[in-house]
DNA sequence: AATTTCCGCAACCGCCGCCCT
DNA sequence: GAGGGCGGCGGTTGCGGAAAT
């Protein structure tokens, strides 16, 4: 019944590597490349799963991997990341170069989960803890922007003042998006308006400075561009905020942000 | 100084999806 | 179209070191 085992578990090494087996695997795959994991253990001499080898290879050994902490601008992308992704940790990963999927998943669940909580934030669905209150007035200051307080996507959409109407709902059906069900779910919400044109189809907020003058439009911070540079993706492609937009490769039922999250977002990375 | 508890990280496990036959 | 092989992913575990008692 049910799957054999990847490997022959009776012989093969569990447990943390030694330096020899990593030499082994370092030697193995300069040799003769990355791939074919199953043969790969026999043929470099090692007495391990290949699945094992993969893991040791892409989470430890890879000459791109970057080593130490996650700075503060990685720890924000993280953060918008997973609010929109949830907990893809690969397709999370491929917008970090030179960090891994585990990585990333242990750095979750030991630091940015206890930093939200402490922003009181949800961190599986990014509201505000006390999501009775804040979460419906749709919190939108200079110093705590929506993404960065833990404003879900439809806060951001149906939140702000973007909203044509007082439900939230854009009058634009092209401006209407669904995440994938499973996205959804992550997110804890079903259907997401997510607003979020780039091109700015409404005006932007008036608020008070701290010098105390009322000025209109985004701060920098509050800006939600949500481009490839954001988001760590590369190539500049489908962002009108940094003039070249080349859309072709984009959904074209979906506008700005959501051509670029439709497209981009739910595309392995690893493919360019 | 010894012991216990906590924390971070590497590694494992099982499931899923893609690809090939 | 069905079934099997394989790679990849996400959740979980367990070990080792650090901090607390």
């Amino acid at each position: 019944m049910g799957r054999s085992p990847c490997c022959e578990k009776a012989h093969t090494n569990k447990g943390a590597w030694t330096k020899e087996e990593d030499q082994r695997l370092i030697a193995h795959i300069k040799a003769h490349g990355e791939g074919c994991w199953r043969s790969l253990p026999k043929a470099a001499g090692l007495l391990r799963c290949g699945k094992s080898c993969r893991l040791r290879w892409i989470n430890y050994l890879r000459p791109d991997l970057k080593r130490g902490n996650f700075t503060d601008e990685e720890d924000e992308l993280i953060i918008k990341l997973h609010e929109f992704l949830g907990n893809k940790w690969s397709l999370i990963a491929g917008r970090l170069p030179g960090r891994t999927d585990n990585e990333i998943k242990n750095y979750w669940n030991t630091h940015v989960k206890r930093k939200l909580l402490a922003r009181g934030v949800d961190p599986q669905t990014h509201r505000p803890l006390n999501a009775g209150t804040a979460a419906v007035q749709g919190i939108h200051t200079p110093s705590s922007p929506a993404v960065a307080s833990g404003a879900s996507p439809h806060q951001l959409a149906g939140g702000s003042s973007c909203s044509p109407d007082a439900s939230g709902h854009s009058s634009d059906a092209d401006d209407s998006v669904s995440l994938p069900p499973s996205l959804a779910g992550n997110l804890g919400v079903g259907m997401i308006d997510l607003n979020l044109s780039i091109s700015p189809p409404c005006q932007p907020p008036l608020s008070r400075e701290a010098d105390g003058v009322l000025r209109t439009g985004y701060s920098e911070r509050e800006k939600i561009c949500l481009c490839l540079n954001r988001l760590g993706l590369h190539g500049g492609e489908g962002c009108s905020c940094v003039g070249s937009s080349s859309s072709s490769s984009l959904h074209p039922a979906s506008s700005g942000v959501l051509r670029f999250l439709d497209a981009s977002l739910f595309r392995d990375p690893k493919v360019q």
